[in-house]
Formats: C-alpha cells, structure tokens, sequence
DNA sequence: ATTAAGTTTCAATATTTTTTGAAAGTTTAA
DNA sequence: TTAAACTTTCAAAAAATATTGAAACTTAAT
C-alpha cells in the first residue's frame, strides 16, 4: 500500500467511525487530516483535500476547537488562519473522553438517577423500574468514573480500588 | 414524580441515547420498555405503548435479538410471541461490549494497523502516518482489551497485569 | 475611511436514515 | 387444505441530519 491509498484509507475509515458515534463525517475527517499532517493546514487546504464547501469547514472547525483537539494557529505575517491538531494521543482520549462524558454520560446518569429515585407505591411495575434503573445507574456511574481516571492515568486510584479490594 | 412520568422519562432518555451512539431510536425505546417492564410483552404491546408501526417494531426486535439483549418467548396455548430483554445488567454490558467490539471496533483496529504498516519511505508525510496511526492504534487495542476483560469480569486479569507491572 | 483578505452564519438544498403500511410469508389448528 | 392469527419484508414516504454557497461580518493594511 501506497501512501496515498493508506492515508485516505485512514480518513475515511475514520470519518464513517464518526457517523457511528454521534460526530458526524466532516469532523472526523478534518480531524483525521489534521492527525496525520505533519503541518499546519488552512481552510483552503481542508475543503481542496476533502472537498467539501468553506461552510462546512468552518463549522466543523469550530466543533474541533470546542472538542479541545484542534487549535488555531497564525503564522507570523500571514492574514490567514491554520489549523492544527492535538498530536499526543493520550491526551486525544483524555479530551475525547471528558467531553463525551459531559455532553452524554453525565445527563443519562442524571436521568437515572431522578428515575430510580421515584417512592415505592408497592406495586410490581414501579419496583422493576426503580429496581432495573437502579441498575443501570450504577453501571453508568461506575464505568464513566473508571473511564476518567484510565485516561486521566491516575495510576494511584488503581493502588487506592484494590486496596480497598484487599481490606 | 409519578410512575407514568419517570417511565416515560426513561424510555425518552434511553431512546435519545441510543441514536447518539448509532442504535436507533426505536430500538433503544422497545429495549428500554422490556427492561422495565415485569412482563413479557407481545408485538401489540409494544406497538401500543411506543406508537411505532408494526413493521418498525418487528425490524427493531430482530435487531434486539441479533444483539442477545432481547429474547422471544412463547407461552403455552397462546399463538402470539412475546418478549423480553435480559435483565441482569452485568450480562446486558457484556452483550453489549462484545457487539460494538465485533462490529465497530475491531473493523477499526484492522484499518488502523494496515495503515501504519505501510513501507517508509523517507518523507515527512509518510513518517506522520505511519506515527500517528500506529499510536491511534495501540490506544484503541488496549482499550478494546480493557473494556473487554472489565465486563467479563476477569478479575484474575487485573491482578495478571499488577504483576507484571511490579515485576 | 476604504478596501481587500479571510471567516462565519444560516436559509435553502441534498443526503441519509428511519418509519410506515400493505402485501407476502409462515405457522398452527380444525 | 383451508383459513385464521400472527410476523416479516420492502418500496415508498417522512423525518432527521449534513452540506452548500452566497451574503454578512470581521480584521488589518493602506
């Protein structure tokens, strides 16, 4: 495999990864050129390599900047603006996992909570509901916690949970 | 909140979730139904409570049942099917583990690794492919492994790779 | 203050995804 | 084998989502 093949390859692999999880296929290929480019890169550059309009850039660029993984860049002496993204990967899922935890996690956790919250009235729907939402709750609630400390690499929380464990 | 209220918070909240992470709604809200609900419920039943069209519910369930989180039931001497979703959460985050890794993440991983496989051939271009893909592809492989061994409970595995951390 | 370079916004349009509903298919009982 | 009860399929319609492109806006140099 050729570079070419290999890098478009890569963004449109990524870009339909992006369909399927809620950010929809601009994004994840401006994302995904942005990774693998060794340079800056304008709008220009963008709509010319994915072809698309100077809208959609724009918006999706600014999605970018709000994810925290792509940043504006000025060359000194030029008008125009470029863009580059975050390089490190470990701090790609940190981000990536704090916003999806914020935007998505959290507000469900909400939900359940309130849900599972509800009085007993002794009948056997609401106790399968607040029984089963109860459920879920602590599910969600433990994997979003354990999420963020993996990718926060809070390598001490690890040493903390086991010795609890061991007590 | 009431019953009927906290329900339909549920099952709307459920349902929402679901397209943001590619099921759709309608999947997610018959799911949401049957995990709350103590009954087995038919075709009709579901049709009923959700206002989703005939056709719209048996796709739904299929999918459900492809995914092993929803199962058909019958009950002696009645003609009709009925169904109902697994209950226990432990094995519902299994399920569902294993189906996103199968059908989203693995595919992914397959990709990542053919792309960072590719030949050197001096340029800084190429150089950043094949570095940023490779990284991209250690963090979703790890992640893939972690997520797995977490849900399937294999307690013995954390301690595995304590040990060899301390080695 | 004017103009040119560049960026953002947003209504209209296009695309994709979901839903419907009726016809075709299946299964069971008589 | 027929018919009734029920389920599945799938083309067409509806709904949701993404994209375009041109006008409005911003910024900086003259």
């Amino acid at each position: 495999m050729k570079y070419d093949e290999a890098k478009n390859k890569f963004i449109s692999t990524w870009g339909s990864l992006g369909t399927l999880w809620g950010i929809n296929k601009a994004m994840a290929q401006i994302h995904a050129l942005l990774w693998i480019s060794p340079e800056p890169l304008s709008m220009e550059d963008i709509m010319e390599e994915l072809h698309i309009s100077r809208g959609n850039t724009s918006m999706n660029l600014r999605q970018l900047m709000d994810w925290g993984i792509v940043f504006k860049e000025s060359k000194p002496g030029e008008r125009k603006e470029y863009f580059v993204s975050e390089k490190d990967v470990q701090e790609l899922a940190r981000q990536v996992a704090k916003e999806r935890s914020r935007r998505e996690i959290k507000p469900v956790i909400k939900v359940l909570k309130e849900v599972s919250g509800i009085e007993m009235d002794g009948s056997a729907k609401t106790e399968e509901l607040i029984k089963q939402t109860k459920a879920l709750y602590d599910l969600a609630d433990n994997a979003d916690t354990m999420m963020n400390k993996i990718v926060n690499q809070e390598a001490n929380w690890i040493t903390k949970t086991l010795i609890k464990l061991i007590k």
